[in-house]
RNA sequence: GGAGAGAUGACCGAGCGGCCGAAGGUGCACGCUUGGAAAGCGUGUGUACCCCAACAGGGUACCGCGGGUUCGAAUCCCGCUCUCUCCGCCA
């Protein structure tokens, strides 16, 4: 969330961003509704010191009429006090609800634009494979391997499902030994986190874990939800509570499994793996001083990128636009890797995306430093390692061969123990 | 899941319904002292929100969380949560 007072004192940029982040918020409700609760805070706190004194004239001997003089002025006062209280409660509950909605501010270089389309593509790097048969996509080829079963998923848990099986089950350990690895390498805290997660730490992460419109299952009668990513839990981690300075930048690497209902995506573009209800993924997480998120930002992304060079998959990198950077990020790296079977003739597919969301969660979690006197809430910045249903929809389509078997990337070979997988008849 | 015990500031630990934002201690910060250090002495040391140009000043709230009783609650009553111990179940 952003804080109130800068969205009263900078009404003008905010509603600016609303528009460009094509989010249905309205800012100027909430800075009434502030200046609204403001104002019986103000009363309230009037008629408690009233109150308070009040009390106090009573400590002393009193005559009893001066006594039933208090007593009656004491009740008057506490009538109106929770008169007020109670409006204050209802018009602090709108507040909150109004400013949920509104976005992080964007990074002044973030493009301007609706939607994928004006995405900015900023690198790329390797080559699109170049096949001399035509290339199957994985959901075929992974039927044909017999390493991915959707038809049995489908029955046993319902659309959307899979069940990986025999290499494919290797080839998914692989990949998360590999990203655990590297970010081990790279001075992370390897996690292993909970599945599960409170509604309030989702949401304070800008998930909505309720109502129809959201992309995370909750669970019915409780107060918690199954995770739609480790950023959930990684960064709830030190909610509520002053992080000592002295110890960030602090990295860490979290391994869980993503539940994502993903209601209405259908379509060529979400086949197979590429769009699933259950995903394992190795989420990258950072506490950053403000001064340092920028930074921190490019970091993560050169981490991706060293990922998927090690996996030898051809990839380009795009600055999001504000259309499409949600409401925690204020600024968005989507890593796309080539899919040689995606679309007619091929297409980029996202398998990472790094985001910096600035003080955004941090504020709603209240994560903050102290640094000479001051506070200040902490930079949070996520960043996939690997999401591995996508990464193997890479691997699969891009290093498929003529005689139908799959190479693995030679960063993995360690990891799985075989060098490619055939086709079984 | 069953039985019992507990929850107070960075930590330990007092606290009779009004004099408690909270004794005392530890820690921490600053100063004095010292050739330097330790000890000693002195001062200070929570969070949130509102007013305010203000990290100056003023105000309100907060003693696990939420309700209630009362003119007034850390203190009384009710519900919940969490922690610890024992039992059960269990990968």
């Amino acid at each position: 969330m952003l804080d109130y007072r800068f969205i009263k004192e900078n009404l003008r940029e905010v509603k600016e961003n609303v528009k460009n982040r094509r989010v249905d918020a309205d800012p100027e409700l909430v800075a009434e509704l502030y200046d609204e609760r403001n104002g019986l805070i103000h009363d309230i706190e009037d008629l408690r010191k009233r109150r308070n004194e009040n009390a106090s004239g009573m400590k002393r001997k009193l005559s009893s009429d001066e006594r039933e003089k208090l007593i009656e002025e004491g009740k008057k006062l506490k009538t109106r006090i929770s008169g007020l209280e109670k409006e204050l409660e209802v018009v602090e509950g709108k507040l909150y609800i109004e400013v949920l909605k509104i976005p992080n501010m964007s990074h002044p270089d973030a493009p301007l634009g609706m939607g994928e389309e004006d995405n900015r593509e900023i690198k790329h790097w390797g080559s699109v494979p170049d096949f001399d048969f035509t290339p199957k996509d994985h959901v075929e080829i992974g039927k044909a391997l017999d390493i991915v079963d959707f038809d049995t998923a489908t029955k046993v848990s319902g659309q959307k499902f899979y069940y990986l099986k025999n290499e494919g089950v290797y080839l998914e350990l692989a990949l998360v030994r590999y990203a655990l690895d590297t970010l081990r390498d790279e001075g992370f805290v390897l996690m292993i986190t909970p599945d599960i997660a409170k509604d309030d730490i989702a949401s304070g992460i800008g998930f909505n874990p309720r109502g129809s419109e959201s992309n995370i299952y909750h669970i019915e009668n409780t107060q918690v939800c199954l995770v739609g990513t480790a950023e959930i839990t990684l960064g709830g981690y030190y909610a509520n509570s002053f992080m000592d300075p002295g110890s960030l930048p602090v990295k860490m690497a979290g391994l869980s499994h993503c539940f994502r209902k993903e209601a209405g995506a259908a379509g060529q573009f979400s086949k197979g793996l590429y769009r699933v209800h259950q995903f394992t993924k190795v989420e990258m997480f950072v506490y950053s001083h403000p001064e340092e998120s920028g930074k921190m930002h490019e970091y993560l992304l050169g981490i991706e990128e060293k990922i998927f060079r090690g996996l030898k998959l051809p990839y380009r990198i795009v600055d999001t636009c504000t259309g499409e950077l949600g409401g925690p990020a204020y600024r968005k790296y989507d890593m796309e890797v080539w899919m040689p079977c995606r679309g007619e003739k091929g297409g980029w597919g996202e398998v990472t995306s790094a985001s910096n969301c600035t003080d955004y969660q941090a504020r709603r979690l209240g994560i903050k430093i102290k640094e000479k006197g001051k506070k200040t809430f902490v930079h949070m910045l996520n960043g996939t390692a690997i999401a591995v249903s996508r990464a193997i929809v890479a691997i699969l389509e891009n290093y498929q061969q003529k005689d139908g078997s799959v190479r693995i990337p030679s960063a993995l070979t360690g990891y799985t123990g075989f060098t490619e997988i055939q086709p079984k008849n």
